[in-house]
DNA sequence: ACTCTGTCTCAAGACGGG
DNA sequence: TTGAGACAGAGT
DNA sequence: CCCGTCC
């Protein structure tokens, strides 16, 4: 059994003890603290505790290396932290996950999901998660179950996937903007589950009995938690450097984050297989984006808009809908799925009105933060796009060369063809800008009433289709679409 | 019939040669 | 590990 | 399209 603490209890023995762990903290949910109004404005929300003693402020003061120090400065750390350890719990506390969003869009909508080729999106700014991409090259990027390595014996995986990746969005005329996890990512996705929660609190008092050694042992773990983590994240940072290539970082949540881009204009849409990011309310999801050329399935773009319109919510109403199918941060009331979701908000229009006129078989889950998530989703904590400044710049092929070649022993011509095409496509950088703002246009009633009629008659034909399956059952398979 | 749920399974990156 | 599809079984 | 290789 692994000895380990969640990052609940590492921040609450943080908040404990030592002030310049919250520095730890504050750098490991947002590297690149910069002062700014976009930031401080999350600090109008009271902080749960206020920074209780002054030692605390001064030592962060002297962990960040700042001449003045605001008080809201410290109160919007103590948010950043208070809102990841909210996350983080909510996380923990939901066990099961539907994937139904997308099927329940699938059948209940006709335009919202439109399938399309990659090309389309020529000349496009798309945001994108990197911490997910790099989990996925860590796990899926290997050769004998072992990962891909320099002669050194490090990791070259992440920048094996992420360099090839992003050439060929860029080789297809996309500009990607990455947007990296305030959070550590082995955290979210390691050692979470609700028994390591209770071990932390065990962990926590075990500490809070040892007040010397705390801090270090506190350090300690988290540079082993963090470190490898860090350590990948900043090379992949490097090697978009060197690309020319824009990233961002995230306070907290990189979902939230793309998806406020999105809204905000700066970029296209953002590119995700989460379907909770259309929750943060990003007026374009483009799903399984990289599958589409080598598996010659269709890129699906999926209109916030027109998903809402069909459905004849609005966005809280959505929202509502997403928790009741089930999203990262809490649980469903058991017995209600998909069909019965829909239908509940149909009728009610707000998870209070559904709870007040729930029948007594739903036995709603003692612990629900329904309104916790609602929050999170709807005032996440996101860096204001406007502070976000990013641009494509031409490759440094030097760079390239030395770092991939030179340090990690990839093969020089494969690099210097990449680097040849990243050149090549990011030159016409200004002129491409126009497209970016185009914007689906909204339906008229009409349209819309058309539209439905169409969504019942396709929702119709799925379903003889699906009978016509079941009753050729047993011959050979047919291939979908 | 319809819906929800548990369980099982599999793949998960990208490229290029044959 | 996570996510998605298929499928069987239980509840309505 | 399958399958071995990338590092």
């Amino acid at each position: 059994m692994k000895t380990g603490i969640t990052l609940v209890g590492l921040i609450d023995c943080l908040r404990k003890y030592t002030c310049k762990c919250f520095g730890i903290i504050f750098f490991l949910l947002s590297p690149q603290p910069r002062l700014n109004k976009a930031r401080l404005r999350f600090s109008s929300a009271s902080p749960s505790s206020p920074p209780s003693n002054l030692t605390f402020y001064t030592r962060f003061r002297q962990h960040l290396g700042l001449q003045q120090l605001s008080l809201l400065f410290t109160r919007w750390v103590l948010k950043v932290t208070t809102l990841s350890e909210q996350i983080l719990h909510l996380r923990s506390l939901a066990n099961t996950r539907y994937p139904g969003l997308f099927h329940l869009l699938q059948e209940n909508t006709q335009d919202s999901i439109k399938d399309g080729e990659i090309k389309q999106h020529f000349g496009r700014k798309i945001a994108i998660d990197a911490s997910m991409s790099i989990y996925s090259f860590l796990i899926a990027v290997r050769s004998e179950g072992q990962q891909l390595t320099s002669e050194t014996g490090e990791t070259t995986s992440h920048l094996m996937g992420l360099f090839y990746r992003t050439l060929r969005m860029v080789d297809n005329g996309i500009k990607p903007l990455y947007v990296f996890d305030g959070r550590p990512p082995t955290l979210k996705s390691g050692e979470l589950a609700k028994r390591s929660a209770r071990k932390a609190e065990a962990t926590a008092a075990h500490a809070e009995a040892k007040e010397v050694g705390t801090a270090e042992e506190v350090e300690k773990f988290s540079r082993r938690t963090v470190r490898v983590t860090k350590e990948i994240n900043d090379e992949c940072k490097r090697l978009l450097t060197c690309m020319g290539i824009p990233y961002v970082e995230a306070p907290c949540e990189a979902e939230a984050q793309c998806a406020a881009l999105a809204k905000a204009g700066k970029v296209y849409a953002a590119a995700s297989d989460d379907m909770d990011t259309l929750c943060f309310e990003t007026p374009i999801l483009l799903k399984k984006l990289m599958l589409s050329e080598m598996k010659k399935e269709p890129v699906q773009e999926i209109y916030l808009d027109r998903a809402m319109q069909e459905l004849g919510f609005t966005r809280d109403q959505f929202i509502d809908l997403c928790i009741l199918l089930g999203c990262d941060y809490c649980d469903t009331i058991p017995k209600v799925g998909p069909t019965t979701a829909l239908k509940l908000i149909r009728e009610h229009k707000s998870i209070e009105n559904v709870l007040s006129h729930l029948g007594p078989k739903y036995a709603v889950p003692k612990k629900w933060p329904y309104q916790d998530a609602r929050e999170l989703f709807k005032n996440p904590l996101i860096t204001d796009p406007d502070e976000c400044e990013f641009k494509w710049e031409a490759p440094d092929i030097d760079k390239l060369v030395a770092f991939l070649v030179g340090e990690k022993g990839f093969n020089e011509d494969r690099v210097r063809a990449g680097a040849v095409k990243l050149s090549k496509n990011l030159k016409g950088n200004t002129q491409a800008r126009v497209n970016d703002f185009f914007k689906p246009v909204p339906k008229t009633a009409e349209e819309l009433a058309g539209l439905k009629r169409k969504s019942e008659e396709k929702a119709a034909e799925r379903k003889k289709k699906v009978k016509a399956e079941k009753a050729e059952k047993g011959k050979g398979k047919k291939g979908k679409r």
